[in-house]
RNA sequence: AGUCUCGUAGCUCAGUUGGUUAGAGCGCUACACUGAUAAUGUAGAGGUCGGCAGUUCAAAUCUGCCCGAGACUACCA
C-alpha cells in the first residue's frame, strides 16, 4: 500500500477543527496575508461598526459579525483587497453609568467627593474592560478584522476629526444663511436618571417606548367669573369649573393655561363633584361627554347624590360654546404653591391650539410649558408666563429640578421625584410608599378638585440606558440642522441597496422624510467636547476644526489675557474647559460646556479612523465611502442614519453603497433575550460545543439574516450532522480509497472531459451550476441563498447520488482510467465545496482543503497554503450540460418509482428483475434515459429496459387542460373545457397529435386545441405492476426465473459475509475462506455465482458443507436461513 | 393611534409573472439499504396556506377589512 496522504479521521469533532486551524492561521498569519497579496488600487471597503467593550458578547454580535465576515471573506476571494479596521467605541453613557455603579457614586458627586479628572480616569480604563473576551469571541468565531490598529473613539487625533467635521458643519450655511450647527432653546426628552437630554434617534432606539400605567387625574379648574365669562353662570353662585385630563398629574402645580380647539364645541353639565357630592358645573368638548357621564344619570335629582353612588346625576345645558368663545377666560390657578405677579395678571387663562382632538380626555388640554413641546410653543405664542423660580440671573427655571426632583419651594412636595421610578428600589418598596403623582391626585381630592381619579395604560418613552421614563424639558442644546439636508439625504439614500430592501425605503425612507434636526448636545463628562467658545454673554462664539487653530488661538489668548496655557494633552473634560480663548475685541470666552452625542462619534469613523483630513488623506481616499456595511436593523436610526448624515452634510455622498441589516436573534420561543429572564445564549459555550463553523452556518442558513432569528440548538445539531457531517463522511469516503489507490491529483494527468463517464459529467455540470448559483447569491448578498444551494448540492448530488452510485468504482479492481476520473472529479467537486463554503465556515473549509492539498502533486503544487489565500472558481458555462442534467433528473425519477414498486410488492433490491418498461412519448425521451441507462439498471437491480412506443399498441394516453395557455383564451369556458378534454379518448388524442389540432366547442363557441394546450400523460400498462409520478410511467417486471433467485441469493450472501468482515474487525485488504452449510437455494446461487461471490468479498475458497458447527446463523429472507463461517487466511 | 414587515405541516423554512393534486428538512410510524454513515431510500400520518369578503375561468399568490406577532413612528393631554 502507498503511503497515507490524505488524513483519516474516525469521527467529526468541530471544535477540534477549530482548535487546529486556529492555530495554523496564528502561526502562517493567513489573515494578514489573504490582505495583503491583494493589489490596493483594487479594494473592497467595509467599516466596522465599534462595539463597545465594556459590555460582554452576546450571540447577536456572532450573527452581525458573521454577516459582516461572510461578504469580506467572500470578496477577498474575488481578488479584492479587504481591509477591515477594527474598532472601539469608548464614550457615552453605557460607561459613565458602570463607573458610577463601582464607585458608588452618583452625577452629584462629579465635582464634588470626586474630581471630573478622576471620573473620566476612571471612565478611561472602564472602556475596554472586557477587550480580552472581545478579543476572544472574535477570534474564536473566526471573525478576521484588524484587532492590532483599531480606531479608539477616545483618541486625540480621533476627536480632532470629529471637531473638524463640527467645524464644516459650523461653517455651513443653508439657502436662507443658517448654519447647520446652532444653539437652541427647546422642550426636550430628558433622562434625569442619566442627567441628560436624549436625542430623537435615542428615543427611537428598540424599547424605549414601553407600556407603564400611570395615574391619571381629570382636574377641575374653577373659571373666574367675571364680565367676559358671564355667558357661562347662571347666578353669581353657580360653581362653574373646566375639565381637563392629565396623565402627568405631578405637571399640574405647573399648570399655567388650558388649551382649547377653537372649532371643537363645549357644553356644560350641571352635576355634583363625584368625591364630595357638592352641586357643580362642568365644561367639557360635547363628543366627550358620554365617555364620563352614564345616560342613566341624565335628569336625576343632584340633591339625593351620595360619593358611593355609582351612577352620576346630571343635566346639559342646551347651549354648545365653541373653544374660540371660551378663549381668554381665566380661571383660578389649581395648585396654588408658586405663582408670580405675572402669572396672575396673565396666565391662568384659556387659550387655543390646534393640537387639541376629542379623541380621548375632555376637550381641554391641561398646558404646562415646561413639559410639553406643545405647551411650550402654546405658551409662547399666547404670552403665558412661564412658572417657576427665578434663579441668580432673573432666568426662571422649572419647579422640577434636573435631578427630576420638586424643588424646595413646593411646600409640601419639596424633595419628591416626580416619577416614581426615579426613587431607589428600596424606597419605593416599602408598604406607605405613595408616587407623588398618587400624592397631588388625593391633595386634589381633598380639595375637592378632582373629578376622577384611576390609572392608565399608555405608552411612554424611556431612557435607553437606565431604562426609567424621561421627562420632557427645558434644556439648551446644540443642534445639527439635519432637517436641511432631508432632501438630498432621501436622494442619495435611493443609490443605495439595502438588504432588505424595504429597511431602506420603509424603516429608513421614511424617517428621512420626517427628519427632525439632531439634538448633539450631552450635559456628560466622558465623551466628546463640543468645540465651541463663547463669551459671557453668548454673543460671540468660536468654533475650533483642528488642534493646530487651537493652538494658534491659545497663543493669541495668551497674549491678550497676559495667560500661560498650554494645549491640553488630553482633549477631554476638565483640560479643555480650562482652555479661555479671547474674542476680537479683547473679551475672554470659555467653551460651552456640552459634550457631542456619541452617535457622531461612530457617524464620524470613516474620516476619523485615518485621522483625515489631518493625515492619510489617500488612504481615505482609496476607503471611501464603503462598499458594505452590516449591523442590527437597530442601527437604523442609530449607526446607519448617523453615517448617512454626516456623509450627506459633510461630503455631499453615501457613506455605503450596500447595507445588510440583520434582524434580531430572539430565544426558541421567540422571546428577546435578557438576562433578566435568564435565556441569554452564551456563544463561547455555543461555539465551543458545536464548532464556530456549525454556529455560523446555523444563522445564515436557517432564514434571511434579516428576519428575526429563534435561536435554537437542535438546528445547530441538525447544521453539523446534515452538512458538515455529510460533507466529512464524503472527504473520509474519498481519503480511504485514494490512500490504498496511492491516488495523486494532478493538473497535468486529468481525465479530459469527454472521457469521463455520464455520472462524473452530470455530478461536475452541477458542480459548476452551483458555482454560478452560489456566486450571484453572494453577489447579491443573499447568504441564504448560497448557503442553501451548497446544502441541497453536498447533500442531494455529491453524497447521495453521485458518490453512492460511484462508490464501486472506488473499491474495486486496480487503479484505470475509469476510476481516475471518479477520484479527480471527486476531488474537485470537494475542493470546490470547500472554496464556496469558506465565507460561512472558514475553518471546516480550510481543514478540507488543507487535507486535499496534501495528496497534490508536489509539482503542481505551487496553491495557496490556506483555502483563503485562493482565488475564488469563475463561472464556467462551458462545463455546464443541462441536457445531461436534465438526463439525470430523468433517471433519478425512473429509479425512486422504481424502488416504490418493489416496495409495494415486497421485491428487496437485491433480488435481481428482468427488466422494466417506459412508456415513450416522445424520441428524446428514450435518447436521455439511454444516457443513463446504465446508472439506472444497476440503482435498482434490473437487467434491461424497454421502452413502449405508439407503435406497441399497448399506450392508454391521457389529456390534460394546459390551464396557463388556454385560461386566457377561453376565459369562463376554462372549467368546461378542462373536464372535456379529461375525457378525451386514446383516438382522439392520437388524431390531435397526427393533425396538431382538433376543435371543441363549449356553448356554441368553437375553440381550436393544439397540442401545446394539453399535457398528455400515460397512466397505466394494463397487466404490469406500475407507479408513476408528474407525468413519468414506470412499469416492472416482476416474473421471477430460478436465475434472477440464484442471483438474489448470491448478492444477499455477499452482504451477509461483508458484514461478517465487519464485525470480525477484517482489514479491508484481508483475505478471506468462507464455509457455507449446504442447501438446495444456496448451492445454485453458489454455483452460478460462486466466483462473483468470492470476487466481491475477497475470498480465495469458498466451499459447501453438508454440516457446520462453528457458523454463524444468518437469516437471507424470511425463508432462507444459513450457518456461514468467514475466516481470515 | 398610525406606518412597515410577517402569519404555509408539531418545529424551521421553500413556494417564480395568479394555473392542474401546496413542497423540503427536522421530528413521528413502518419497512428497506449500508465495506463512507451522528448518514440514506421507500411508504405513511400530519395543512380550512391566520380569518372573512372581493377581483378572476382560476387565489397560498392580487385588493379590502378583521385577528395575531414583531419592529418602527407619535406632543399624545
Amino acid at each position: 500500500m502507498a503511503q497515507p496522504r490524505y488524513r483519516e479521521f474516525k469521527q467529526l469533532h468541530l471544535p477540534d477543527i477549530d482548535q487546529e486551524i486556529l492555530a495554523v492561521w496564528q502561526a502562517e498569519d493567513t489573515f494578514k496575508q489573504s490582505i495583503e497579496q491583494r493589489d490596493p488600487e483594487h479594494s473592497y471597503v467595509f467599516y466596522e461598526g465599534p462595539p463597545s467593550a465594556n459590555g460582554k458578547p452576546g450571540i447577536h454580535h456572532v450573527m452581525a459579525r458573521t454577516v459582516k465576515d461572510l461578504f469580506c471573506r467572500y470578496n477577498t476571494l474575488k481578488g479584492y483587497r479587504v481591509e477591515r479596521k477594527g474598532g472601539w467605541d469608548t464614550h457615552g453613557l453605557p460607561v459613565e453609568l458602570q463607573v458610577e455603579k463601582e464607585l458608588g457614586i452618583t452625577k452629584e458627586d462629579i465635582g464634588k467627593s470626586i474630581s471630573v479628572d478622576e471620573y473620566n480616569s476612571a471612565c478611561r480604563s472602564t472602556v475596554l474592560r472586557y477587550k480580552d473576551l472581545w478579543d476572544d469571541i472574535t477570534r474564536k468565531m473566526g471573525y478576521w478584522v484588524d484587532l492590532d490598529n483599531p480606531y479608539i473613539t477616545f483618541d486625540n487625533n480621533y476627536i480632532e476629526s470629529c471637531w473638524h467635521l463640527l467645524r464644516t458643519l459650523y461653517d455651513k450655511r443653508t439657502n436662507a444663511g443658517d448654519s447647520y450647527l446652532y444653539k437652541g432653546f427647546t422642550i426636550q426628552p430628558f433622562s434625569p436618571a442619566a442627567g441628560t437630554g436624549l436625542s430623537s434617534h435615542e428615543l427611537n432606539l428598540p424599547g424605549c417606548y414601553q407600556e407603564v400605567t400611570d395615574i391619571s387625574v381629570i382636574a377641575m379648574f374653577k373659571v373666574k367669573q367675571n364680565e367676559a365669562s358671564s355667558f357661562l353662570f347662571d347666578n353669581d353662585r353657580e360653581d362653574v369649573r373646566i375639565l381637563a385630563w392629565t396623565t402627568t398629574p405631578w405637571t399640574l402645580p405647573s399648570n399655567v393655561a388650558l388649551t382649547v380647539g377653537a372649532k371643537i364645541n363645549y357644553i356644560k353639565v350641571r352635576t355634583v363633584s363625584p368625591y364630595t357630592g357638592n352641586p357643580v358645573s362642568l365644561l367639557l368638548a360635547q363628543d366627550r361627554l358620554s365617555a364620563y357621564f352614564d345616560p342613566a344619570g341624565e335628569g336625576q335629582s343632584l340633591d339625593t347624590y351620595t360619593p358611593a353612588d355609582k351612577i352620576l346625576p346630571y343635566s346639559v345645558d342646551q347651549t354648545i360654546v365653541t373653544g374660540a368663545q371660551l378663549d381668554g377666560l381665566f380661571y383660578h390657578q389649581l395648585m396654588p404653591i408658586v405663582t408670580s405677579p405675572d402669572l396672575e395678571r396673565q396666565g391662568f387663562r384659556v387659550i387655543t391650539g390646534d393640537f387639541v382632538t376629542t379623541e380621548d380626555g375632555t376637550g381641554v388640554v391641561h398646558t404646562a410649558p415646561y413639559f410639553g413641546a406643545d405647551d411650550f410653543r402654546a405658551c409662547v405664542a399666547n404670552d403665558i408666563p412661564f412658572i417657576g423660580i427665578p434663579d441668580e440671573h432673573g432666568v426662571i427655571q422649572p419647579l422640577v429640578d434636573r435631578q427630576g426632583k420638586f424643588v424646595p419651594e413646593m411646600g409640601a412636595f419639596a424633595g419628591m421625584y416626580v416619577k416614581q421610578e426615579y426613587y431607589p428600589d428600596d424606597v419605593r418598596n416599602q408598604k406607605e410608599f405613595r408616587p407623588t403623582d398618587l400624592l397631588i391626585s388625593l391633595a386634589l381630592k381633598e380639595e375637592d378638585k378632582a373629578f376622577k381619579i384611576e390609572k392608565y395604560k399608555h405608552n411612554y418613552p424611556h431612557c435607553w440606558r437606565t431604562d426609567k421614563p424621561v421627562l420632557y424639558y427645558p434644556l439648551d442644546s446644540w443642534f445639527i440642522r439635519a432637517s436641511a439636508a432631508k432632501e438630498r439625504m432621501a436622494e442619495l439614500n435611493r443609490t443605495i441597496n439595502w438588504k432588505p430592501a424595504h429597511t431602506g425605503t420603509g424603516r429608513f425612507g421614511v424617517w428621512l422624510e420626517n427628519l427632525q434636526d439632531w439634538n448633539l448636545s450631552r450635559t456628560r463628562y466622558w465623551g466628546i467636547p463640543l468645540p465651541i467658545w463663547r463669551t459671557k454673554d453668548g454673543d460671540l462664539e468660536k468654533c475650533i476644526g483642528s488642534l493646530a487653530e487651537l493652538q494658534t488661538e491659545i497663543d493669541m489668548a495668551n497674549k491678550v489675557l497676559k495667560k500661560d496655557q498650554l494645549l491640553p494633552k488630553d482633549l477631554h473634560r476638565p483640560y479643555i474647559d480650562e482652555v479661555v480663548l479671547v474674542s476680537h475685541d479683547g473679551r475672554p470666552m470659555t467653551r460651552e460646556l456640552d459634550l457631542i452625542d456619541v452617535w457622531f462619534d461612530s457617524g464620524s469613523m470613516p474620516y476619523a479612523q485615518w485621522h483625515y483630513p489631518f493625515e492619510n488623506e489617500n488612504k481615505f481616499q482609496q476607503n471611501f465611502p464603503a462598499d458594505f456595511i452590516a449591523e442590527g436593523v437597530d442601527q437604523t436610526r442609530g449607526w446607519f442614519y448617523t453615517l448617512h448624515a454626516i456623509a450627506t452634510m459633510c461630503f455631499d455622498q453615501v457613506a455605503y453603497k450596500n447595507v445588510v441589516s440583520n434582524g434580531l436573534v430572539l430565544d426558541r420561543e421567540g422571546n428577546k433575550m435578557s438576562k433578566s429572564k435568564g435565556n441569554v445564549v452564551d456563544p463561547f459555550i455555543t461555539i465551543s460545543t458545536y464548532g464556530a463553523d456549525a454556529t455560523r452556518w446555523y444563522m445564515m442558513a436557517n432564514a434571511d439574516p434579516w428576519e428575526n432569528l429563534k435561536f435554537d440548538e437542535g438546528g445547530l445539531l441538525e447544521v453539523r450532522n446534515k452538512y458538515f457531517g455529510t460533507l466529512f463522511n464524503t472527504y473520509n469516503f474519498f481519503a480511504l480509497y485514494a490512500n490504498l489507490d496511492g491516488f495523486v491529483m494532478s493538473d497535468k494527468d486529468q481525465v479530459p472531459l469527454t472521457d469521463r463517464p455520464e455520472l462524473d459529467r452530470w455530478i461536475l455540470s452541477k458542480l459548476y451550476s452551483l458555482v454560478h448559483d452560489v456566486r450571484s447569491h453572494y453577489d447579491e448578498y443573499e447568504p441564504t441563498k448560497a448557503l442553501r444551494a451548497l446544502e441541497n448540492f453536498v447533500d442531494r448530488n455529491l453524497s447521495n447520488w453521485f458518490v453512492r452510485l460511484a462508490r464501486r468504482r472506488f473499491w474495486r479492481g486496480e487503479m484505470n482510467e475509469d476510476k481516475l476520473s471518479a477520484y479527480q472529479t471527486l476531488f474537485e467537486c470537494l475542493e470546490v465545496v470547500a472554496q464556496l463554503s469558506a465565507p460561512a465556515a472558514p475553518f471546516f473549509s480550510d481543514w478540507l482543503y488543507r487535507n486535499l492539498m496534501a495528496g497534490r502533486e508536489q509539482a503542481d503544487n505551487n496553491m495557496p497554503k490556506s483555502i483563503h489565500l485562493t482565488d475564488l472558481i469563475q463561472e464556467d458555462a462551458n462545463r455546464i450540460d443541462l441536457d445531461l442534467e436534465t438526463r439525470m433528473e430523468y433517471a433519478q425519477h425512473i429509479c425512486s418509482l422504481a424502488l416504490s414498486i418493489r416496495k409495494r410488492e415486497k421485491l428487496r433490491v437485491r433480488l435481481p428483475l428482468q427488466k422494466i418498461l417506459l412508456p415513450v412519448l416522445d424520441s428524446a425521451f428514450i435518447r436521455q434515459v439511454d444516457g443513463a441507462k446504465d446508472l439506472i439498471l444497476s440503482e435498482i437491480n434490473v437487467k434491461e429496459i424497454e421502452y413502449i412506443t405508439d407503435a406497441d399498441g399497448l399506450l392508454i394516453k391521457q389529456a390534460k387542460a394546459n390551464f396557463k395557455t388556454l385560461g386566457k383564451r377561453l376565459g369562463k369556458n376554462m372549467k368546461a373545457a378542462a373536464e372535456q378534454i379529461a375525457t378525451f379518448s386514446n383516438d382522439q388524442i392520437n388524431s390531435l397529435e397526427s393533425k396538431g389540432r382538433v376543435s371543441i366547442s363549449i356553448d356554441g363557441e368553437q375553440y381550436d386545441i393544439t397540442s401545446e394546450d394539453l399535457v398528455i400523460t400515460t397512466e397505466d400498462l394494463p397487466g404490469w405492476k406500475t407507479a408513476s409520478e408528474e407525468g413519468l410511467t414506470v412499469a416492472l417486471d416482476v416474473n421471477l426465473t430460478e436465475e434472477l433467485l440464484a442471483e438474489g441469493i448470491a448478492r444477499d450472501l455477499v452482504n451477509r459475509i461483508q458484514n461478517q468482515r465487519k464485525e470480525q474487525n477484517f482489514e479491508v485488504t484481508d483475505r478471506i475462506q468462507i464455509t457455507i452449510q449446504d442447501q438446495r437455494d444456496i448451492r445454485a446461487a453458489v454455483e452460478s455465482f460462486g466466483s462473483h461471490i468470492q470476487q466481491e468479498t475477497l475470498a480465495d475458497k469458498l466451499t459447501l458443507v453438508v454440516s457446520l458447527s462453528n457458523g454463524v446463523e444468518v437469516e437471507l429472507s424470511d425463508e432462507l436461513t444459513a450457518q456461514i463461517r468467514v475466516e481470515r487466511i
